[in-house]
DNA sequence: ATCTCTGGTGATCGCTCGATAAACTGAACC
DNA sequence: GGTTCAGTTTATCGAGCGATCACCAGAGAT
């Protein structure tokens, strides 16, 4: 509205942020940019979304590397602060109940365009930080959904998880995750009803836990026909 | 072995391939290149991997977009052609085994870096070529899974999947899919006997499959319960 | 009013990119 | 043996890239 108060100048538009403020918003547009186009994403496409020259961003950032370093940060840690693991291991509620919201929660925290894009691109990249991602939801994750089936089962909770256990977590996990590939990437129709979509995983995954300790010798026999 | 035919020059490697020849090569070299570094991969590196200089693949190809989208038809394509769909319709054999080895030979034909790598990068580009193939997952190979395990539970093979049902379907098949994924993309440690991992993955999806027509409105009142 | 400090700009460098045009070369044909 | 023609190279263009430097301008302190 009051845009013409300083009269001379049609082109100032906003300019002279604090040194914080520009640098953040320019990790924030960066991420959005990065996200589109990928880390391939030009620099000066990254000034002319803040309405700004293209050096500048030189002064906040020593190359371009050290911008992307700060999206990774800014797009995998922010979201754990949240510390939606605790939801896992509150025994005072029922396992079913806290995995279903667990995964309403995590899946909340991740199935955006922005996060998954970027998340591929690194991992298409190679990056140790996406290594590390995959390590952190192995242990944090998936191994504490196991000991806390193992205890409703039953069962010992000391002994690390088989392998075998690993990857039935791994594929129930990847099958919910790919909901939000599917979704996002894709721009595929999907079952609109997230937490039904979580629900019926959890449902057949439940069941194949407990049906895992009881026949597995069983069944392993059986595949082994199959593949000879 | 008669390397010295020519005597002179110890440059001409192997040059003046035939047309065909040389056309072909350019599609299977620019396939791994951009497989590694993306679609942004430049006509230069491609060249040097021919040992030709890079003026020559505007001889066969009128653009690098036009490279690109053979990359894309060989890509996909090609691996189509085996005729996998058919294993899944062939009702002499139990469904279980025939599911087990339909995911083996699926797998097989997708499971390595080359594919996954061009599939993801192809995802992110947002290209029609990739909601096609998406389309012809779910038309050709999960409708066809579902028909198969109505026809095996007694139920109607009419009607068209629910949505729910397709979904289910998307999940078990996401799951799978993203074992690959964690494989060759993350290079994660997997679990390495892939026919367990995909038998595994079967038996939780098939007696997920009869338990959700029996007992389906009872869950979902209970996973509204969590929500609210 | 002037000085100073700092956020921001203009111009430019060196490099790589996709693409084009002209020149070269070697095998096949007469 | 010379002609022809298709496969290949050399040279180069214009555009865009990340990055650097000298300079500008405006708010706050004096």
């Amino acid at each position: 509205m009051n845009r013409k108060m300083p009269i001379k100048r049609t082109r100032s538009k906003q300019r002279r942020l604090s040194a914080d403020d520009r640098r953040s918003e320019f990790v924030t547009k960066a991420t959005e940019l990065f996200a589109e186009e990928g880390f391939g994403g030009g620099t000066r496409a990254l000034a002319r979304r803040l309405g700004v020259t293209q050096p500048l961003l030189y002064r906040y950032f020593p190359s371009k590397d050290d911008l992307i370093k700060e999206v990774y940060r800014k797009v995998y840690l922010e979201p754990l602060e949240i510390g939606w693991e605790k939801l896992l291991s509150d025994r005072s509620r029922p396992l079913r109940m806290r995995l279903q919201e667990f995964y309403e929660v995590y899946t909340g925290a991740i199935f955006n365009r922005r996060w998954l894009r970027i998340y591929l691109y690194s991992g298409l990249k190679g990056l140790d930080i996406n290594r590390w991602y995959v390590g952190m939801v192995k242990d944090k994750i998936l191994t504490r959904i196991l000991r806390e089936c193992r205890h409703d089962a039953g069962l010992a909770t000391q002994t690390r998880p088989s392998a075998a256990e690993l990857e039935l977590a791994w594929v129930f996990h990847g099958g919910i995750f790919y909901y939000g590939v599917r979704k996002y990437i894709y721009d595929a129709p999907v079952l609109e009803d997230k937490a039904q979509m979580i629900s019926d995983a959890l449902d057949i995954f439940l069941a194949g836990f407990v049906r895992m300790g009881e026949s597995a010798t069983d069944r392993r026999a059986a595949s082994i026909k199959v593949v000879g």
